[in-house]
DNA sequence: GCATTAAATGACTTGAAAGTCATTTATCAG
DNA sequence: CTGATAAATGACTTTCAAGTCATTTAATGC
């Protein structure tokens, strides 16, 4: 008759995801300065004394989620890039809505905003963004463009400004929606803003895929 | 021989301004949480206490910050914007570079951060920073886009959405510039974005003013 | 079982900064 | 010059959450 209902199980192993999940929640939610350590435990099912146990402190968990959210859906992008090898015009269109389907929800968008946020702060957790997310994917895209121009299929100019043409837009748009809400009448759908921009972009880089494509 | 030196003077009129500008520059350096009222106090030259003869709370005093940095930059822009009424082609760079201009260095773009970072924290600034700043710019834009596709000078599609491919790249620069610092290799020069940039999206548009203009 | 260990707890301490207010003092009216 | 007014002060109080640690208790080994 009497159950067995231990208080609390030991977990070592599986504590830490499971407090860097129930933080970027949180983190996101709420933001890094109204952010509680208490809450973060509430949410991870844990007493405040065990996050502890793993961060030394809330800094360091903050970076711990940025370090997580960062390292999961870039390797994705990334791969496309490499793979579409060489043909900007397949590429963009392609990078542009599968950023559009991964990232149109979900709490990347809202750990970007975080990121800028803090990042007076904590200048780290800016390099660590830079160079996981966006210096990797201006890096990426650069390269690219500048390899289309040596044959002669873009347009001349400096690539990283060209690169920024194609990508600008579709940040910008993220980070619209994340801070002025999707209920804006400014802010745009991002699968129709992928399509029309790749588009437009591309044709002003003198690309010209459209005459294979079917009609509009 | 006694000198007359008071230890402070009445100033009912000037201070508000005063503090406001004080907060603004310290804001601008630390973003808004670590930001210490003493700071600010010390900054405009005054006691922590008078602040609050003016200003109901720390929160309070940023929202004066935010609607006071954003008053001043805005009917500039917008009357370059109704300026050049209805001809995109001209609008367009010159909008860019004058933006690339005042917005290139100054506490417009720290501000912006901070607006980014705090937005989930005061939704209320969103807002104003909304319809002061980015929704009113896309509103122009988009008007004159829309304009421009009745006339058939440019293609089709969402015109809100060509509005984001016209100056997203130039916001995407400013918060890139702003958060990972100009020092960062992917780091546009804001000028040289706006002239290679508003050429590639004009052609995209298919405006097409590159006939007039002299060779590259 | 029994002893050992370390994971987990949560009440407590600490520190820092927002916000208050009794006092001081510049300014002004008469 | 004098008293009244209110702008300005800064030491003090309050608040709130980060971080600590003595204690509890699940898990493990003998």
């Amino acid at each position: 008759m009497t159950e067995i209902k231990p208080k609390w199980s030991r977990r070592k192993e599986a504590r830490p995801t499971e407090i860097v999940e129930a933080a970027m929640d949180v983190f996101a939610a709420q933001g890094f300065a109204p952010t509680k350590l208490d809450d973060i435990a509430k949410r991870a099912g844990i007493a405040k004394g065990t996050l502890y146990r793993y961060f030394d402190s809330k800094e360091e968990l903050f970076r711990a989620v940025v370090r997580h959210g960062v390292a999961a859906n870039l390797e994705e992008v990334e791969g496309a890039a490499v793979a579409a090898r060489g043909n900007l015009g397949d590429l963009v269109p392609v990078l542009l809505m599968l950023a559009a389907d991964r990232l149109g929800d979900g709490r990347i968008p809202a750990l970007a905003r975080m990121v800028v946020g803090e990042s007076r702060a904590f200048p780290d957790l800016a390099i660590i963004w830079h160079d996981a997310v966006a210096g990797r994917l201006l890096s990426v895209l650069t390269t690219l463009v500048a390899q289309a121009q040596a044959r002669g299929e873009v347009r001349p100019g400096d690539p990283g400004i060209h690169a920024f043409s194609i990508v600008g837009p579709f940040a910008a748009a993220l980070l619209f929606r994340e801070v002025f809400g999707a209920g804006s009448p400014h802010a745009p759908d991002l699968a129709a803003m992928a399509r029309q921009h790749a588009e437009t972009v591309l044709r002003g880089l003198e690309i010209l895929p459209a005459e294979r494509q079917r009609e509009g």
